[in-house]
DNA sequence: CTAAGGTGTGAATCACGGTTCAGAACTTGG
DNA sequence: CCAAGTTCTGAACCGTGATTCACACCTTAG
């Protein structure tokens, strides 16, 4: 028996898989994965069109594959950011929604691909995990701020939807591949505006000052700062 | 010259593209726009395939054209819903929110298909539209709301975006095709979840009930309702 | 070096559904 | 009923891009 795969060849195959993935996600990041057709990959990949398939089971998988690297990759950034359990919960839920939408906005490609872009069931899979898995860190941040006692008491995992739903919806504007990149001060009041609107669903009101014996009540304003106009 | 177009021809024509556009519009409100294919929308509307080609230039604009007429059916009564710029705007959003979810969660698969399916550019740029008109309409409220001193002073459209995000994401779980249909409780708590969530976002305390002097204001917390557990 | 496999290649194939079009069926005014 | 048009029909066509596969080229161990 002359041949036989050796650790070399090992090796090289697992380099021109790599490869393969790079090549993928790179014209994802660059044009989304409708850019990344089977010949696109294999060119940029320095590879033919055939042995593509002598890596992966089909074009659906890989790019389930290249998706869940980078999605996975975006969400340990986001776990990290928000990691420390012993921080206030308005803090973790704060860097949340900075970490993630700057993010996005700096990628904004790559984020619309990985967020809205239509792509397939395989990916649609994946997409659906990782939804679940920004839920769960949210609910969880909101839980512990409830337990803090500085949450309202509220349905968490439907506080932890409205929150992520805020979060894309104020974002998917400036993420669609057809608007403009939006100017530095333009990302930080968006991003900061949804902070603070997810902030005040969220926090009851800041005690009010100690009020005058006599003034009527019924004036009372929270402190809430107010924001500037920033629509897309 | 023995043969003219005429008056019944006419009549006969339109009907068939009436026909059409209902066939299609049931296949969609069943399946999604995916099912309605042009040979199911033929075979529906006791068309042959090459006839569909005599009424609408494309499947593509014919599909526009039904989403189209259902989408602006559902913004015309979210509209009529919230038209009453007497009404405090608290209610108003309250009854955008109950409406909107109300309807989408009766007929989930069309809703699910006017929001969220994947369809065609054509369609993505009707949506476009749409969205904007209900993103315009949630602004006007708040804008309303922050005139007449019930809202917070902050941007509106972005506060627009996030309402409209915060309802879509905590719908989208109960209208995917996939999933069970909700329960009639389940589809009240959600849509008054959001609601709660909303207005949480968007107003102030509700005015501190009289304070006997000498008590300290420290400890008031807003009387908002205790939502039950509802997740999906 | 050579036989036995592996691995790479890219043109051909395939699947899919929208679109076309030659002819059949029909409608109208005379 | 006829001629001149219109409308209907559905099988054939087409564009697209994923997938296959016969063949050439390598690599290994004896």
């Amino acid at each position: 028996m002359p041949y036989r795969p050796t650790a070399l060849t090992r090796k090289n195959a697992a380099d021109k898989r790599a490869a393969l993935l790079r090549a993928a996600r790179a014209l994802v990041a660059a044009d989304g994965f409708r850019a990344a057709t089977v010949a696109a990959i294999a060119a940029r990949g320095q590879a033919s069109v055939g042995s593509v398939y002598s890596h992966f089971d089909s074009r659906d998988l890989l790019l389930a594959e290249v998706f869940r690297s980078a999605a996975s990759h975006e969400l340990a950034v986001v776990r990290d950011a928000v990691a420390d359990t012993g921080q206030p919960a308005t803090d973790r839920l704060g860097d949340l929604i900075r970490v993630f939408g700057g993010r996005a906005l700096q990628g904004r490609r790559m984020a619309w691909a990985l967020l809205f872009e239509p792509v397939n069931p395989a990916v649609e899979a994946e997409r659906l995990t990782y939804r679940r898995s920004y839920t769960e860190i949210t609910e969880q941040i909101v839980r512990s701020g409830q337990e803090r006692g500085e949450f309202l008491p509220q349905d968490t995992g439907l506080a932890a939807s409205a929150v992520l739903g805020a979060i894309s919806e104020a974002l998917v504007g400036w993420l669609r591949p057809e608007s403009p990149p939006p100017l530095p001060q333009a990302q930080a009041d968006v991003v900061d505006g949804i902070r603070l609107f997810c902030l005040r669903a969220l926090t009851p009101p800041v005690p009010a000052p100690p009020v005058p014996p006599g003034t009527g009540a019924g004036s009372a304003r929270r402190p809430h700062r107010q924001d500037r106009r920033v629509g897309p």
